[in-house]
DNA sequence: TCCTGCGCTTGAAGCGCTTCAAATTCACAC
DNA sequence: GTGTGAATTTGAAGCGCTTCAAGCGCAGGA
């Protein structure tokens, strides 16, 4: 066609101009504040903008005003795989709930650099006005990232002492273990072993300390023997409990560091005949979905994580909007979930 | 402490300044162009921003480039909650994949805004460079949006006709379910019921279609008081099993839209005490994790969900990249798995 | 000595927007 | 007719960066 060229994204500049006023004028009413202008101006603007197909560049905008509405997700390379991360997916959907209503969108920021330096000006590139660190690990450069930055931040998934100047969000994974081996001891389990999570997340860590804990407070002699496995996936769980099963003496009840453990547990045992929880009782911890549909359906704690992701957002959003950082550490508590994975022992 | 002021984030002005050169200096040695500088002078402009923690603002970067490096994943209200929507969460993996080996970022935004204008605004704001739609619903505001942007776009989870000109990714539905419904008839089943998906998704209305026409290949009845349901969720799947139970009689065999439909299926015959499979065969669609873990193990159709996310990114990536427009439909095919969840009838 | 060409550096323009001091207009009282 | 203050509007500065025409200094050739 004659006089057609590629149409340019109409500017305020643009805007303006067809609208006979200047471009204050314009970026006044068309960023809401219309109690500055006559109403007949201010339906001048609307209407052209309206004509134009208008739409404002939020990025000239964030230039300007130093903040992007934008709050960043920060992943550990091992993390980023999300169907295998049911811990993320949950906390993301409590963040998209607080932030998406209060107009801030997510980025999702999955490492793959690690050097410290890089890796802070990839995060701290003025793109987002804060940051969810999710997960970090133990040792992770991430951790040291933040001594360099004024970024309004939040860890979630993993509690780090006062001394690094983190706000954590976590579930009381400490609370919760113990809910779960009480509960196996009044069930008259005495013989209790423990499948851990891997030593570079501090839940895992907490869970096994509080497992030992929980059964010294009870006089109840701790096995090590018995406490096996580093990897918070089935798989993980699987392994360790083919390791435990042959050992020459076997514990009544095995409490895993989380759910996925637990399934992979019992897996194995179904895997060798051993029958759950005829045999031995298995407990797990997080509530993920499958577990009331497994068999048997796991007796577990639940975990929070929807709660935990939506506290995580208000509190980055607290620290934004006053300006001074947030310290300290918020936990959760879960509650217990009996279901048939545990037998009580009789005599 | 004396002297003490709040330490402004360094600029490439300041850089500049410091090392004695000029801002255009600075900007071509500190986005990698080297080459156009002595040594020297480089080495100096490199120390200055290290000792100066110095970190590009990529807002400004983008504001003159007009691009981001950043890929928006456009979700509808009713997909928001990552953890009810492995589709979303396995698509969003693949995408991950992808986009972040090209140094590309995903911004999640879930549209609470439904007036298409308004909504068009907020999508298309100069911050990111290109759109996955995820599962658009038939019927939605976005697609009507897609009409006045030239923002780089792929669908993911749905299939529209071409006069909508988008670039489509999903899954096989008609493959799969004639797998799926092949295998039944060849394990010797006739009395074929079906759980179907909500009415909004192409994927739900292909999977019913599917279903009706291989049934007809094979000169079976479609019986429709057996085709019910209206939801992808398990408790959708649940009603609708329940009320095929009610039936004066019965099918032999459900076919299930997806997975989560057939875990709330056999969690209605459960409840009523129908054993699966002996008096009633069910398949479902999907493969997702749980499918293999639940008793009895699902028979089903993989969804390879995760190639799906990383053909769209790399789609989406061409079309921004080439500048022009992509058009069409990508489908993947899936594999039956055969698990224990379908008996096989005999005489 | 002057000119040419090359390598390196400079500095201003501009990306699209917000902000704000200053200018303009207008109604109304004196 | 003049002055005043309030209501509107203007236009330039600037956010931090990239880009690019122009400038500079210098070596080599005429």
């Amino acid at each position: 066609m004659v006089g057609e060229h590629r149409r340019a994204r109409p500017t305020l500049a643009l805007v303006a101009k067809e609208a006979g006023v200047s471009i204050g004028t314009a970026s006044n009413i068309l960023s809401g504040k219309t109690e500055l202008h006559t109403p007949e101006t201010v339906e001048a603007v609307l209407s052209v903008a309206r004509r134009l197909g208008y739409r404002p560049n939020r990025i000239a905008r964030s230039l300007v005003a130093r903040q992007t509405h934008t709050i960043g997700v920060i992943m550990e390379p091992a993390h980023t795989v999300f169907t295998r991360n049911i811990y993320a997916t949950g906390v993301m959907d409590g963040l998209v709930e607080v932030l998406g209503a209060q107009g801030y969108h997510l980025k999702i920021i999955s490492l793959t650099e690690l050097d410290p330096r890089t890796l802070w000006a990839q995060i701290d590139d003025g793109t987002i006005d804060g940051a969810v660190l999710l997960v970090p690990l133990i040792g992770s450069p991430l951790l040291e990232w933040h001594q360099h930055t004024v970024l309004p931040c939040v860890v979630v998934g993993s509690v780090f002492p006062e001394s690094l100047e983190f706000y954590c969000v976590d579930s009381d994974s400490r609370h919760g273990i113990r809910l779960v081996v009480e509960w196996l001891i009044q069930q008259g389990h005495r013989q209790i072993g423990f499948l851990r999570g891997p030593d570079v997340q501090t839940s895992a860590i907490e869970r096994e300390e509080a497992f030992r804990e929980t059964l010294q407070a009870y006089g109840i002699p701790v096995r090590e023997a018995w406490i096996l496995g580093h990897s918070y996936h089935r798989e993980g769980g699987y392994e360790a409990m083919h390791a435990l099963l042959q050992l020459p003496e076997r514990p009544t009840a095995v409490v895993c560091a989380n759910d996925l453990i637990a399934l992979g547990a019992m897996e194995a045992c179904r895997e060798r005949g051993i029958s759950v929880p005829q045999e031995i009782s298995i407990t797990g911890f997080d509530d993920i979905p499958i577990a009331g549909l497994v068999d048997p359906p796991l007796t577990t704690v639940r975990n929070p994580i929807h709660e935990i992701g939506f506290h995580a957002g208000e509190a980055l959003l607290e620290q934004i909007r006053r300006g001074e950082p947030k310290r300290g550490v918020r936990l959760f508590a879960g509650e217990l979930i009996v279901r048939a994975s545990v037998r009580r022992l009789t005599g």
